[in-house]
Order: structure tokens, then C-alpha cells, then sequence
DNA sequence: CTGAAAGCGCTTACAG
DNA sequence: CTGAAAGCGCTTACAG
């Protein structure tokens, strides 16, 4: 079957090829009866352009990128990419932009891919997460050019412009929440410690228990997966004064968390109280429920989306915060047992 | 900055731009000394070659289309298309392909979505998936002769091909698992009924427990939610002659099911026994650990991408059946508590 | 307002 | 074995 061409509809309309491009197009330069009858015409026949020929005569490649630097075992149940994936989408789709996804294993291997991209001009702008202090893909972005949107910071990304969740201001007020019930010793279980948001997360963190008081307020690094979660929490509860509340860094850990404690026989919320970051339907899931620090990743997504969108376009994007995560109790959090 | 052409190349290596072209894709026309000498010219400059302009010598567009069809809230915690995905892409990576994402609503818009890539030549072949009996994305994909290859069946998918795992040979060895156990009274909470895996599993399910003397087995239809999967473990549970063993379409139901049958105060397994499908790590979160119906979905994607270039490489492509899903019995089943 | 033409960066017959 | 040229299907100055 062969596709249609602008071609074809010059002919099928007696005009010209270009005057069919501008008329499709909105362009000026045709009059506003001929714009109809082609536009009419190319639906008809169901015309689609192109888009590599459209992409070589220098009009953009309407696609974006994304790489996902996980491994494949935390990617299939880590709801937070598809989450954003689905943001971006609700924006893409509507302005008829592809996306294009690839796994990648390090930000080197990213970075190569950056570069096979631009070279192909096989995506006009991409989505960088994981921003990592003196991240070495910004330089590599700059160096090219290649319009982008970090997702995550506040950090130094030069000219491309970032848009971060409070993530300081969620983990005061999970804190401060666990101390209004009641809670004196707590723990957090942290996401990979080379990310700039754990970072912030853990300063706020320490900072906020420093200040109401609390005194071994210890963060235990970890790696996102359910293993090392269920793992940390295992280590933190077999401890002499263990916590009495723990606050885990993404969803999947708070579950695998769960799992522990009850396994060592602890009553959730009673013995210890759970609150996870990031508010998937896994929380819910679960019983006793997870509270969790809940923000709407799709719209974190779709946020981005269009922040990339207007970069694309040449725009000045300056640095955005998305919401603050708010507290979303259920049943995994209480006041401490006494004892 | 400016990206490097096969112009620069030939000018530096004092050769035409046709012989560039054939060095660079190992294509006869050059001498092995000139096509070192120009290989060596384009890894230098870091030359790639630009995807729009290959794509439109009608060389191929060096991606492939995968349309999600399913609410932003399933897929986020769905573990099975991050893992599909997964191994779509050990096996694009390796052959520079990229991998073009698009989620659509219903299977109406993803055959727009199919015309419209079909049209832009922006993809050259599409993986296919939630096969449907008389599905009407078959007829579509043939009329336009884009490349694909279905994830799921057997049905009747005319030229293209399919790779399905054996659906009825796991159900049945869940099922007899269980009986052997001593259970007798055995419910499913199937996926979405209209999916022709679904009915392949409830026609194989129907049929193992007809032949094993179970009466009243009984398949209640969900939707892959994990409300849905709640609420329809409850409704089995609170019935007069309840089920001493739920098996679940997928895990996310299943992990479902486990919180509302805890939730009941209903002991897992000693009160109820639970087999998930699909064997994510989610199952492994959990406590008490889900039996499941385990099946590599990576190595299922990396299979259902080979086929798919093959099919995009013009090649016959056969039907194929992956492994059957295994059972992996962890501690959510067990002989049912006599009464 | 419209048409004819150049050009994007490749691939691939077609001559030498 | 190599070079010159056409062509893929668009977009966009440039003339009329």
C-alpha cells in the first residue's frame, strides 16, 4: 500500500506541493478556501507527513527521549517511571510527539546515547532524571545543545532548566507528624546516596529531627530495591533501641519493610510505624495500608513534559517546583506502643 | 554545534559521498583499505548518521512502536510491561533500534496510532499486545502491511506472527498443585474477560477442576486492579461455602487479595491459600511470600523483539510458544486448616 | 496569493 | 573499485 504524499494531494487539489505544506501547516500563503479544500483532501485520503522527510528539511523530529538507568528487576515494579511516563505522555500525545525510551545500564552508556541521538537528530529534547552532584551528562547537553528538562534538583544544571518536588519540606512534615503521635525514635531508609534528592532528603532529614530533639535520627542508605529495603529494615529492627517508626524513600521498600516487620512478629502501626514516600496504589494495597507522602506523579510528569515542549521551542524554561508531597495517613502509622 | 555529515567524511577522506556510504554500512563498492580509512574518519568526528535522512533513502526507520492500552493507574504498578519492555530492549540496544512508547485509551485510538506511525514511517514494525478475539487491530496492521508480532494467543492473527506462553498447561499445574494439597474448593479472579489469554486460562481452569472432581469452581472476572482484585476476593470470602484457595490472573490482584483476606483476620495460608500470576518481585515483598506462576517476562520480551525484527527484516516469522510459567511455591499456600 | 526550485543527508542504481 | 547523480518527501526562501 502506498502512503500518500503531500504529492498527491497537490494533484488531486491543482495546486503546488509547497502550497499544500503551507496550507497544512497554517502557514500564511495560501488563501483560507484553498487551506480548506487540501486540508479536506488530506484527510480524506488520510495523509500522515512524513516525519523523517519532515525532520531532514529541518522542522523538528517531533520525539523526545527518556533513558531509565535501573536495572530490569526494579523497573518492572517501581511505579514512579511509569507514572512519569504517563505524565509525559497526556502532553506528548496532544501535540503529536513521539516518545522514545531506552535502558540504559550507567550515566556513561546515557551519556552515549545523548550522543547517538543528537547525531541521528532522532529526538529533539530529552528528559534527564537521577540528577547526581556535578552530574556529568549536563556538560554533554550543554556541549550539544540538545534542549532538556532535569527532573529532580535543585542542583546546578547551568542553563537547562530542572523542576523538583519539596522533598525538604515533605520529609519535615512526615517527621513532625511521627513526633506529634508520639514517636522518639525514628529511622529512615534511604534511596541511593549518589542522587541529589536523597541528599536533600537526608539533610532535611537530620536537620529537622536535630531540631525537635530526636536524638539518633539515623538514615540507612539503600538502593530502592524491595531486597536491600526489607534488608535495612531487618538490620534497623534487630538493633538494641530500635526505631518505633521508619520512613522509607519510595514505596517499594516501605512494602518490603512491612514484610519484614511482620515476619519478626511486630504489629503494624503498634510496634512500628511505616510511612512511605511516594503514593502509588501499591501503598494501598498492602494491609495495614502505608500512610505515605503522596504528589501526583503523572502531573509531575505532564509538568515536565511541557517545560521540555517549550525548551523545544526555543523558549527560556526557568526552574519550576512542582507540590510538596503532603501526608496521606492510613493505618501503617499510630502512636508508639508504650512500653 | 554541528553535527557531522558523510560530506565531511568524503571530503576528509577525499572520496565520494556514495563510497562513504558504502564503507560505513559494509555495503561492496569500496576497498577494504578505503573503508578502514573512512570508518576510522567517521568514529573520529563522531559521526552518526542522521536517522531522518537514512529513514527517508527508504532505509528503515530503525524503530519499533509499543502502545500501552491500559489507565495511568494500572500500569504504574503493572509490573509486566516494564518487564516486557525490559527485554524489548536487551535486544533493540544491540541493534541500534529504538523503542517508540505511545499509551492510548481504547483499541480503536491505538489503530489511529498504527495508521499514523504507518504514515509518518516512523516506526517499522509495532509489538502487539492484549490480543482479542476478532481483534481489530489484526485486520488494520495487514491492510497497511506494517511489520508486527503479537504478545499473546494463540488466535487467529492471519500473517502475523505471535508468541503466547502455554496459559492452560500453568493454570493446570496450579490447580493440581492445590488439589494435591487438599484443597476442594478453588476460585480464580480472572484478568479482563474480553482478553483471549483470560479465556484460554478460564477454559483450562474449568476444565482441569471438572476433570479432578472440584464442582464449584468459579472464575469471578477483575480487571488487573488492585481494587478490583480486592473487592472480588471479598466478595468470594464472604459467600457461605468459601474458597480455601484464590488463584489470581495477576499479581497485583493477588497482593490484593492477600491485605483483604488479612484484613477478614483470615490466616494466609492456613485459612486461605493464594497463587499469583506472574512472578514479579512483588510477590516476593510480601509476607507471607506469594506462590506464583513464574515465567521470565524479560526473556518473553527479548523473544518477542527478536521476531519482530526478523519480521521487519522480511523474514517469515513463525509462531512461537514461549516457556510455560512454572510454579514457585513460596509460603501463601499450604494444605487448607480442617475444619 | 501561488508556483517553481533548492535543499535537508542519506542510499542506490548507473556510468566510467 | 570509484564518482556523479537521482531521488526519498517534506519545508522554505525566492520569484512572479
Amino acid at each position: 500500500m502506498k502512503r500518500p504524499t503531500i504529492a498527491d494531494i497537490a494533484q488531486r487539489a491543482g495546486v503546488s506541493k509547497g502550497a499544500v505544506s503551507y496550507a497544512l501547516n497554517g502557514q500564511p500563503g495560501v488563501s483560507e478556501a484553498t487551506r480548506q479544500r487540501i486540508v479536506a483532501i488530506a484527510r480524506e485520503i488520510g495523509f500522515n507527513p512524513n516525519s523523517a522527510a519532515r525532520a531532514l528539511s529541518g522542522a523538528t523530529a517531533k520525539a523526545v527521549g527518556l533513558t531509565l538507568c535501573r536495572p530490569a528487576r526494579i523497573l518492572s515494579i517501581e511505579p514512579f517511571f511509569m507514572g512519569l511516563i504517563s505524565g509525559f505522555e497526556a502532553e506528548l500525545a496532544a501535540r503529536s510527539y513521539a516518545l522514545t525510551l531506552q535502558v540504559v545500564a550507567t550515566p556513561e552508556h546515557e551519556i552515549e546515547v545523548y550522543r547517538r541521538w543528537w547525531g541521528e537528530r532522532r529526538v529533539d529534547g530529552v528528559f534527564v532524571s537521577d540528577l547526581r552532584e556535578n552530574d556529568v551528562r549536563i556538560a554533554v547537553l550543554q556541549e550539544l545543545q540538545l534542549p532538556a528538562v532535569v527532573i529532580g534538583g535543585p542542583g546546578n544544571t547551568g542553563t537547562i532548566a530542572q523542576i523538583w518536588s519539596d522533598d525538604a519540606g515533605a520529609v519535615t512534615e512526615a517527621v513532625r507528624y511521627l513526633v506529634a503521635l508520639g514517636h522518639r525514635r525514628i529511622a529512615r531508609v534511604g534511596g541511593l546516596p549518589d542522587l541529589l534528592h536523597t541528599q536533600t532528603r537526608t539533610r532535611a532529614f537530620n536537620e529537622v529531627c536535630a531540631s525537635l530533639g530526636i536524638d539518633n535520627a539515623v538514615t540507612v542508605p539503600s538502593d530502592y530495591t524491595g531486597e536491600e529495603g526489607g534488608r535495612a529494615t531487618r538490620r534497623l529492627l534487630i538493633g538494641a533501641d530500635r526505631p518505633t517508626a521508619i520512613i522509607f524513600d519510595n514505596d517499594v521498600m516501605a512494602v518490603a519493610g512491612l514484610a519484614v516487620a511482620q515476619e519478626m512478629g511486630l504489629n503494624v502501626p503498634a510496634d512500628l510505624s511505616i510511612v512511605a514516600w511516594d503514593d502509588s496504589p501499591l501503598c494501598s494495597l498492602v494491609h495495614p495500608p502505608l500512610t505515605a507522602l503522596s504528589r501526583d506523579i503523572s502531573e509531575y510528569g505532564a509538568h515536565a513534559a511541557r517545560q521540555l515542549l517549550a525548551a523545544v521551542a526555543g523558549e527560556r524554561v526557568t526552574n519550576a517546583e512542582a507540590g510538596t508531597a503532603h501526608l496521606t495517613p492510613r493505618g501503617s502509622t499510630a502512636p508508639p506502643r508504650q512500653p
